[in-house]
DNA sequence: CACTTGACCTGTCCGC
DNA sequence: TGCGGACAGGTCAAGT
């Protein structure tokens, strides 16, 4: 499930092969992923212009005034294939990079003026891809109530502190998955920024010291930091936008990691679910609140 | 209003 | 082997 790293990774890699290339043609194999009037409307025949990123929002910006705003929700994956067959850039489950694509999780297929082919596949059918004028992205339903971005100055210790209290009976956990306290955190990073800063998910938010909040908060920026820096998880349906395996979850410190010994103590990690989610704990360093 | 649960989907895994 | 059901988890709508 792509969070902000993967969809980082995937920003960097498409960007080096796409960039100021045109759209020829586009085929919506599942009309639910992307409305076909506005393809033909605003896509069809406009040059790339630049790619971006707003928490797991990918950003195409066409040279037309439009952008196209992708969410790859859970199974989501954007695959670009070159002309000559060699697959570049992308992100393919199949444990064989040569499968053919289209395949049957394949939504909607790119097609550029070089021949190249970018791919979005979405096994679970969740992801959505939506046209919208550039100058309004601000205002896109979803975007418009994105909180901070983890590593941006407007993510303030005062300001998560502030956002806690306003929910002192959720647990921390659900507080820290809303996209409105801090974008980009998903259940992965969730998981492993409450480990490092040594707190149970289900503490209820009210009940956190402010040292204990001021550690999450540092947990957070250094996580995702790190996500980043490895180039992203290489969980079940994610491969990065180069076409290898990210390698974060090799060293994943909880999620996924049930029964193994916790990095920092040793005690085996246990999986309990918290806020409807799977969620992967060290009982020892993550006490259950009373 | 604060918070929780279900729906959206498909594929996989587990127990019987 | 087949089958039902739980589970995976981002976001929004509906429920408590």
């Amino acid at each position: 499930m792509p969070e902000l790293p993967e969809v980082e990774t995937i920003r960097i890699g498409l960007s080096e092969h796409i960039i100021g290339q045109s759209i020829k043609h586009v085929d919506v194999l599942w009309p639910k992923t992307l409305n076909v009037e506005h393809v033909n409307d605003s896509v069809i025949g406009h040059a790339i212009r630049d790619i971006r990123r707003r928490a797991k929002v990918l950003i195409i910006d066409l040279d037309n005034g439009f952008s196209m705003l992708y969410h790859l929700k859970m199974t989501g994956q954007m695959v670009l294939v070159q002309a000559a067959g060699n697959r570049l850039a992308g992100g393919h489950p199949s444990p064989s990079m040569a499968a053919n694509l289209p395949d049957k999780s394949t939504r909607v297929v790119f097609e550029f003026d070089s021949g190249d082919q970018l791919f979005f596949n979405d096994q679970r059918k969740f992801g959505w891809i939506q046209v919208v004028p550039t100058a309004k992205i601000d205002q896109h339903s979803l975007v418009r109530r994105l909180g901070p971005e983890p590593l941006t100055v407007d993510f303030t210790l005062e300001g998560f502190e502030a956002v806690i209290k306003r929910h002192p009976k959720a647990p921390i956990k659900a507080v820290i998955l809303d996209q409105s306290t801090v974008s980009g955190i998903g259940n992965i990073y969730a998981d492993e920024s409450l480990h490092l800063s040594k707190i149970h998910p289900a503490t209820r938010s009210g009940d956190l010291k402010p040292i204990q909040i001021k550690r999450l908060y540092e947990a957070i920026k250094t996580i995702i930091a790190a996500g980043i820096a490895r180039g992203g998880t290489s969980f079940a349906h994610y491969v990065t936008a180069l076409g290898g395996k990210g390698d974060y979850l090799d060293q994943a410190r909880v999620f996924n990691q049930t029964g193994k010994p916790c990095p920092a103590c040793g005690t085996p990690i246990e999986k309990i679910r918290v806020a409807g989610r799977g969620t992967h704990i060290c009982p020892h360093c993550q006490k259950a609140p009373k």
